[in-house]
DNA sequence: ACCTGAACACCGTTCAAGT
DNA sequence: ACCTGAACACCGTTCAAGT
């Protein structure tokens, strides 16, 4: 059989939804393929950088469209859009936080951030500043989510899908920063 | 040679430390150990544990007095102090970070981020969503920071030790949020 | 361009047995 | 209580060779 670097991606999420992260391995996804492991060294120059193509993959697949007009709206917008899409999929907020951590994978969530606190009018330092700990908040919090849901999916139905029950806190809290720097700048 | 848990324990981070992360493996320990892999099973369960411990060793060794007194400054203290645990060994911060993001390890941290802003007089669910919040944004930024670091020390110097470059701004603006609601109760 | 076959240098963990 | 010896069931990655 032969494949494209997309299907081995695609592959891969799909070995990592049904199996977990610590099953992913090269050979189980090559098995997967029905190909050699070797084989998947042609399309990937190893197994970080296949991993931070999955979790391009899992973000770029959670895109939503903006629809909010304000700035602070939009935040919220997108930080929900991130956190769904890492929940959307088994260990699939491990493997962007780590990506991400490593400095791996598209960094186009912190850039629309950056955008929608730049068009609320901040100053550069703190569109940096804000966009990172955004970032910080929305990962910390899907973490410990998924980790949490996943403990108890052994257990019984503890709470709906969708929800978001202590992120938009955060973000408030976060958010009332911004916005007083905005209203009373230093 | 016959060792207790803690002398286990306390290897591991010096191999961590001057290894990385990567290399800390129990058959790696065991050698530096003097001692065959399995023998590292009479004091731990499996290697998940023996991080956990290490995270808890690393966080322990950073603990510093508590010297402020309003609530806000012993926030900050307390996140300074974890940062600059986490950054005293290799690949510390992702240990850490790890351990907390899978649920092992002590939560000795947040309880004392808990306490000060109780103290602060915030209402429960504030404090416990603001304790989480602090330690998304500290656990964020020392992982980012120390990625960063250890990529540029492969080049010159490029920040003296002990900086603490965006996490106080980080915090402030969280800190903003949490004195808000404090002044204008919701 | 994409894959096979075979190998290299490792892993974490278990378990009977020793002192 | 702490360790050895030996094994089991795996890993990621490389590389010459095939089509």
């Amino acid at each position: 059989m032969r494949h494209r670097r997309a299907d081995v991606v695609a592959r891969a999420i799909t070995v990592l939804d049904e199996y977990g992260l610590e099953s992913l391995t090269m050979r189980r996804l090559a098995t997967e393929l029905g190909v050699q492991p070797s084989a998947l060294y042609h399309h990937v120059p190893d197994k970080q950088t296949l991993l931070a193509a999955v979790a391009d993959e899992i973000l770029a697949r959670g895109r939503r469209p903006e629809r909010a007009h304000r700035w602070d709206d939009r935040v919220v917008e997108i930080c929900a859009e991130l956190r769904d899409a890492m929940l959307a999929y088994r260990d699939g907020a491990e493997v962007v936080v780590t990506a991400h951590t490593f400095g791996l994978g598209a960094d186009g969530p912190a850039e629309r951030l950056r955008t929608a606190l730049r068009d609320g009018g901040l100053p550069d330092e703190l569109v940096e500043t804000g966009a990172r700990a955004l970032l910080h908040l929305v990962f910390g919090h899907a973490a410990e989510e998924q980790t949490a849901l996943q403990a108890a999916s052994a257990g019984a139905i503890d709470r709906a899908p969708g929800e978001q029950p202590g992120l938009d806190r955060s973000l408030g809290l976060l958010l009332d920063g911004l916005r007083a720097r905005i209203a009373a700048p230093d």
